[in-house]
DNA sequence: TCCGAGCGTTGCCTTTTCGGCAACACTGTT
DNA sequence: AACAGTGTTGCCGAAAAGGCAACGCTCGGA
């Protein structure tokens, strides 16, 4: 009874022939006057400039000054942004995963923030015999990892203490740390050269609300000898490309 | 008369209540249901459920199958994408050309393609005194610029006939090209060391538009001495966070 | 397990709003 | 100057929407 597909569902005609409105400017590579409307919704010119007038009081519409013709409103964006921050991120940051996957052939990882570091949430294994292994659940050590990194650059807490040795190259220095944070957040993503663990590269770039909050972060990891300085750089590209879409509020 | 904050201006009510209800699920946190949004929009829950069953036919909301509840539909993206790309693009992109400027200290500059070159559209010099000279309507060698390459990597057409080298540097083999090409598009940004003149280093980045076409180019363009590769390779994260908002189709 | 409250939908009828005709003002082109 | 097309608004009849009531369902509490 409640499927709306059911013959028996009476439709609002009006929000119908509204939303008509609306599918008409968004395929129209111009703006469109109020006759030309009518003529390609089958509305009279009297209704559509009456609706075109209550749809550009609610901003979802655009009277252009200078032309007296209509666009779509800038409403429909925050509206939008709305839409998509409802959406489950793993769904949608999933096909992201393979793709970075296939385009590196490194691990790639969603992780999310939370008490003092970032955990991983999801993963797509490297198809490679020779890979890096992630793991749901396991939490990421802040200084010491490109997914770390993100995370304090963007407002996650260091915890009080010495910041511990894992190998040779962690950074154990706060003002060192710090240094490097800062050129994180300008160039919207970190990395770790065999930080956390002999051999194991990684980076990492964050995902955005639209509220500039970090809600999640993506990250790509591999055996160093493989996922070295090169193919590092190689992959910010495919990283950024990845999570800008995942970001409704991408940083300007 | 046209001026639509008129008192006699008839608004259609229908139309009203409709917003009324994309307001209400914008604002909430979580999904509503039939009853709570007609509370919330004072509209009764018979209403309420056929506008929202119409509108979910046209998909500007969504009901989640599992809870019967409510949010807002993914065809409020597809419309805000048309709504922004109907934008001058000048006018959204040149706060990003004063803060890659700002951020960089060098010139940034806005590129269309056009036939056979991209040409430049705007342009926000660099602050400091010695600095390299962009000119509104000069368009660019293709295979000599990094705004050239990103052109050609996008589809842009290579003219027929030997590649002039403009310096020691310039890339005059073909084959050569094609493999900077590929990189360039794999990376999603293109750079140029002293090829179009002596002393000019530059990078640049796609602005693509819903269908993924190439609508824009975004440079950044200094001094080889001091826009050195070091300078270049810190330019690329406020590059392409610039290029990305400007960009509704970023390739995924 | 049963009952009650709340939710969500739909039939039906009344009321309200919308649609569209006609008139008017304006603009641009010939 | 005239004409064609655009865009808006008054007004009224027709159509649609609103809302009451009834029904079915789900969930939580006793």
């Amino acid at each position: 009874m409640t499927d709306v597909s059911q013959t028996t569902v009476r439709p609002v005609v009006v929000v119908e022939r509204a939303l008509a409105i609306l599918d008409v400017l968004a395929d129209a590579p111009q703006d469109l006057g109020t006759n030309e409307i009518a003529r390609r919704t089958g509305i009279t010119p009297s209704s559509a400039s009456r609706m075109l007038a209550t749809l550009a009081k609610g901003e979802l519409v655009r009277r252009v000054p200078d032309t007296g013709r209509y666009r779509l409103g800038l409403r429909l964006v925050q509206l939008a942004n709305s839409a998509l921050s409802r959406i489950d991120l793993r769904d949608v940051a999933h096909p992201h995963l393979v793709a970075l996957m296939e385009v590196t052939g490194e691990t790639a990882t969603l992780s999310v923030p939370g008490e003092g570091s970032a955990m991983t949430l999801d993963f797509v294994q490297s198809s490679s015999s020779v890979r890096s292994v992630a793991e749901i659940g396991r939490p990421s050590v802040p200084h010491a990892t490109a997914i770390g990194k993100v995370y304090l650059s963007l407002g996650g807490t260091l915890p009080d203490g010495r910041l511990t040795a894992y190998t040779d190259r962690t950074i154990t220095s706060r003002s060192a740390l710090s240094k490097a944070l800062v050129r994180i957040r300008e160039r919207g993503w970190a990395e770790a050269f065999e930080e956390r663990e002999p051999g194991l590269n990684a980076i990492a770039a964050p995902v955005l609300d639209a509220d500039q909050r970090l809600v999640a972060i993506l990250g790509l990891q591999g055996p160093a000898w493989r996922f070295d300085a090169a193919a590092m750089e190689r992959a910010v590209g495919p990283l950024l490309d990845n999570a800008a879409p995942l970001s409704p509020g991408s940083p300007a």
